[in-house]
DNA sequence: GAGACGTGGAG
DNA sequence: TCTCCAAGTCT
């Protein structure tokens, strides 16, 4: 069959798996980190933290992990939560479809593996939000299965011990790190060999200026023996945000604030957030978004534009002109979407971080006036 | 395979 | 300011 030719990689020898094993297992007894998730090997709790850890870094993780741990100690006491509470609890953690995954995944662990997480690769698989590289971390760490867990920090490492040169963004080089790293995992320590693996990336062995000098496995780095340590991974560029304009609204009426939910789809899917809409660059944002209310029947009695924020997504720049306004009458039924709510009731909601940028503006702004107005009286 | 999907920290 | 990233997954 036609595969794809990857770069050849010498396949180690037993000698220097045993060496490399030896040198990485005994720096990680020595230094790895207390972090919350290592107090024992509970199953769910390692799941939790994993699914946190995706794509976020271990400082901010730990804060909401204990909170989420407090929250819902169990996965039963997660299955059986309100989908807000959860939300909430994940609220600036960012990838927001994570929560909602995680959730969804243990309703299913409820209902049909009894409550226990599962111990093999394809029923865990399964589960909403637990890819290739969760799979192999929750069966390795929780149950000390031999399996490979291949993130960005055990590609940057193996592509540096073995030279290799493939763009480590590819699926195909994930899998041939896999296929490499199963090779090297010890029959007794899976869990603690594929951890160490992850701290050396994370600790040394790190994107920029790695510490191979105080590096347990020097001598079996192959990049470092080159001095290309530097030039390792390959790696596609990832396209910058494009920018995209906004308006948002701050739109009050008796110390209420009016609220509008997202879409089921797309970003900050199902999230609360001031009412909002993109515009085209030469628009004027207060004409339409005072368009946009009087159509659902919200008419202001005035509007005052506010000023600028922007908020960068991994792929989208939005700059967001905010506005405020007083609405005249709220007496109009409005759709599902929508919500007037008490200014000292906002905290109930989970707002992702761009709709707090612009509520803070919103109050700096009003703030100041209120100073001015009281100061006048 | 490529793009969607958040956020904050570091250099 | 800007770029890159951090324990990825889903469509």
């Amino acid at each position: 069959m036609a595969r794809k030719k990857h770069q050849p990689i010498q396949p180690p020898g037993k000698e220097w798996i045993r060496s490399l094993q030896n040198h990485l297992l005994g720096w990680y007894d020595e230094v790895k980190r207390d972090l919350p998730w290592r107090k024992d090997q509970d199953p769910y709790k390692i799941w939790v933290s994993e699914i946190m850890l995706q794509q976020t870094r271990v400082d901010t993780v730990i804060p909401y992990y204990l909170r989420f741990m407090e929250k819902f100690p169990t996965v039963r006491d997660l299955a059986e939560a309100d989908e807000d509470d959860v939300i909430k609890a994940w609220e600036g953690l960012g990838y927001y479809s994570r929560a909602r995954n995680l959730q969804a995944a243990a309703k299913e662990v409820c209902e049909r593996h009894g409550g226990v997480v599962p111990r093999d690769p394809a029923s865990i698989s399964r589960l909403k939000g637990i890819g290739p590289y969760t799979a192999g971390a929750i069966l390795s760490i929780a149950y000390n299965l031999r399996v490979p867990a291949v993130d960005g920090n055990v590609m940057r490492v193996m592509s540096r011990w073995f030279v290799l040169k493939e763009d480590v963004t590819k699926v195909s080089t994930r899998r041939l790190l896999e296929e490499l790293d199963l090779a090297l995992i010890p029959e007794d320590r899976p869990g603690d060999f594929n951890q160490a693996l992850m701290e050396l990336g994370a600790l040394v062995c790190t994107p920029i200026h790695p510490a191979c000098d105080s590096c347990p496995v020097r001598q079996e780095c192959k990049a470092r023996a080159l001095g290309i340590q530097h030039e390792l991974p390959v790696k596609k560029k990832a396209k910058p945000p494009a920018p995209v304009p906004m308006v948002v609204g701050w739109i009050r009426n008796h110390g209420r604030v009016l609220l509008e939910r997202r879409p089921e789809e797309g970003l900050l899917a199902g999230m609360w957030g001031l009412p909002s809409l993109e515009r085209e660059g030469a628009e004027n944002p207060v004409g339409l978004l005072t368009n946009r209310l009087s159509s659902l029947g919200i008419h202001l009695a005035s509007e005052t534009l506010l000023g600028e924020v922007e908020h960068v997504f991994s792929h989208r720049r939005w700059q967001v002109t905010v506005i405020e306004g007083e609405a005249i009458s709220t007496e109009s039924s409005l759709s599902d979407a929508f919500r007037w709510v008490k200014e000292d009731e906002l905290e109930a909601y989970a707002f992702p971080k761009v709709y707090h940028k612009a509520m803070r503006l919103a109050q700096q702004k009003t703030d100041k006036e209120a100073a001015v107005q009281g100061r006048l009286f």
